[in-house]
DNA sequence: GGGCATAATGCGCCTATCGGCATAGCTGCG
DNA sequence: CGCAGCTATGCCGATAGGCGCATTATGCCC
């Protein structure tokens, strides 16, 4: 049994992973380092959303920035999300697939 | 990019994972089949509390129940949660030795 | 079927978090 | 310094979800 303080942890970086915004925000920096105004461009959300979001990202080191002047450009630091997505894709596949196995066999 | 969709599919088995009280139910299983008494017992948590987020597990696929009488007796299918968890705590070691480094250089 | 044990669900409270608006804090330029 | 643009944060309403209590549904035994 993983420790209380571990499954805490654990827990609070899925939480992280579980707002479609937060996922949103990753996968247009994967593309390349963005700066604030086209990612509101891009979502539609609100520039206090997106500095909040980042911030949390940031802070789990998901997420870094340099400043441009008084701009701030963002990029994606390493693509262990997208491990993670991966996993879980094929994780959703796999079971769709044997659920259509067993609408077949019936 | 991937589709809205997917992020929400994503997002939402990422929710489920968010929660300690999940993770730590999915950990108990881990160990064996265990029936809802002693799982309340190791847990401390309510009755309707375990029924419910066992349900939510289930229906994620990431639970089995077998029923033997009344009892209900659970127990984990598959270890992808394990595999996640490890990968998530690779990454937290790892930013921590990330850190401390830098500490140690100053 | 009646009684008993177990599991699932309706209801309500409470807390956390999302997400926008307004504002304060920075940073560069004239 | 003052102004203008960009970002971070205080505030707040709305909503989602955790969690327990009480109730209902389900299955066993007599």
């Amino acid at each position: 049994m993983p420790s209380p303080q571990l499954l805490e942890e654990f827990s609070q970086f899925f939480r992280l992973l579980s707002e479609p915004a937060r996922l949103q925000l990753l996968c247009h920096l994967k593309l390349g380092p963005t700066d604030v105004a086209t990612l509101i461009e891009r979502t539609g959300f609100s520039q206090s959303h997106i500095s909040r979001q980042l911030g949390q990202l940031q802070r789990a080191g998901l997420v870094r920035c340099d400043r441009d002047g008084a701009r701030t450009i963002w990029q994606a630091e390493g693509d262990f999300v997208d491990e993670l997505c991966q996993l879980v894709q094929g994780r959703l596949r796999q079971r769709l697939e044997v659920q259509l196995q067993q609408l077949n066999t019936v």
